[in-house]
DNA sequence: ATAATTTTGTGTTTAAAAACATACAAATGT
DNA sequence: ACATTTGTATGTTTTTAAACACAAAATTAT
């Protein structure tokens, strides 16, 4: 078995995905049309107007899609880790990519060709059913998000920002750490800002006590309050 | 034939509503499902927290469905037009609303019974896959709007707002009014400003010709101008 | 190794929009 | 019909964050 077969392999198999809602045979069909490439950190995985070629999943590394507004400014929109989509939304809706994906690290990336995913899905009723909830459950996400970066503060929707790589990524082992090494000007972007205000808001945050930065790593170090800058807005 | 009968008549024979896709035994059991309630201009149809009890759909009238945010501004997600549904996100979910909403004219409202939509759901893989297509249209204007309330000036927020209400509930006879009539802080709600700001960008577009405003009544004289304002930001 | 480039950091200025303060008109309730 | 509330309108002040300018540090390329 080759080192690309075990990545599709771990990716089908994961409980958690899906993928486990799929019979034997759906499986060997998914399996069957995946291919898998790898991209060196900063490399474009497909870009706005792109036309979707069927399922991106990520095997490993850290993926950021974003959208360019006024003046090329860029809006992180979403963040993706292994076992997550990417692009999906395109696909289901028909459409053409709607924004631009870019890997944060090192990634391997599975393609499920899109016809024999919709073949999958047009037979098996469980697995479309469960897509309706992941997409209304990120529809809610996407909604709410609108409202704090549109009505809180800098601070608030950077002690947010914070909050959400934390629960996207967890913590390394000393349970403070966030596990994702993030340059100033993708912290602001996810949090719509400029990168100066990013970096004098973490600094503000890190002289409080509530972060602690060390070039690119990010330690929490008071949670609560973290929360709390986060709700006041 | 009741008027209520009717109406739930006329919203499931609609060729371009989803409930195009069922087969007579399906309609059936939507249609014994169906109850239809009216509601008064300003009335509260649901309020974040509430749990779902099924499908809402539009019969008549129009409503907006918003959410709270910092010190309670509200900020309008969604505008719907009959034939379109509400809160259809949290049920599909499988979660609790996530926004408020509430009549902007006299509305009748039916609700399809959650058992007996899942049912249909569950034995119609069309269905299914519509209302996952719908859902991912859905994501993609959500994630633009992200951008556009983040990133454009006040200009260009009043200006794409317009051209939104325009888009979603069309012109009167005279091809110019919006067939809406929003209140000025609705306005600002959708366009995520302050009613002052909202008042008087309204005026600045009046003043320029872009606009002709008659208290809730607003024409578009300038629609090409309008578009460039909107894309300027 | 060293030059080039990118990223990070900080101070200052400028512009945008919110907050506030009224005033008046229109709609609604009694 | 009158009082009360709600909606619309404008001017002024204050706050916020963007824009700009620059310097130092860290990466990356050669």
């Amino acid at each position: 078995m080759t080192d690309i077969d075990q990545t599709i392999v771990r990716l089908l198999d994961d409980p958690k995905s899906i993928f486990s809602l799929l019979t034997d045979e759906e499986r060997g069909i998914i399996y069957q049309s995946m291919t898998c490439t790898t991209y060196k950190k900063g490399e474009l995985i497909y870009k706005e107007g792109d036309k979707p070629a069927g399922l991106l999943s990520l095997a490993s590394g850290k993926v950021k899609i974003f959208k360019e507004g006024v003046g090329g400014r860029e809006q992180i929109v979403r963040m993706v880790k292994p076992g997550g989509f990417i692009g999906y939304r395109a696909l289901f809706a028909g459409e053409n990519y709607n924004g631009t994906s870019v890997a944060l690290e090192d990634s391997t990336i599975c393609l499920i060709e899109k016809e024999s995913l919709f073949k999958v899905l047009k037979s098996n009723n469980e697995l479309a059913l469960s897509i309706i909830k992941k997409m209304a459950t990120e529809l809610g996400f996407s909604n709410t998000r609108t409202v704090s970066l549109t009505q809180k503060h800098i601070r608030g929707r950077l002690a947010e920002s914070l909050l959400f790589l934390k629960d996207t990524y967890g913590f390394e082992e000393d349970n403070m750490t966030i596990k994702v090494y993030l340059s100033r000007e993708d912290i602001a972007n996810l949090s719509n800002m400029t990168t100066s205000n990013a970096i004098r808001t973490l600094s503000t945050f890190a002289s409080e006590n509530v972060i602690n930065i060390d070039g690119r790593k990010i330690k929490i170090l008071d949670l609560k309050r973290l929360e709390r800058i986060s709700e006041l807005g």
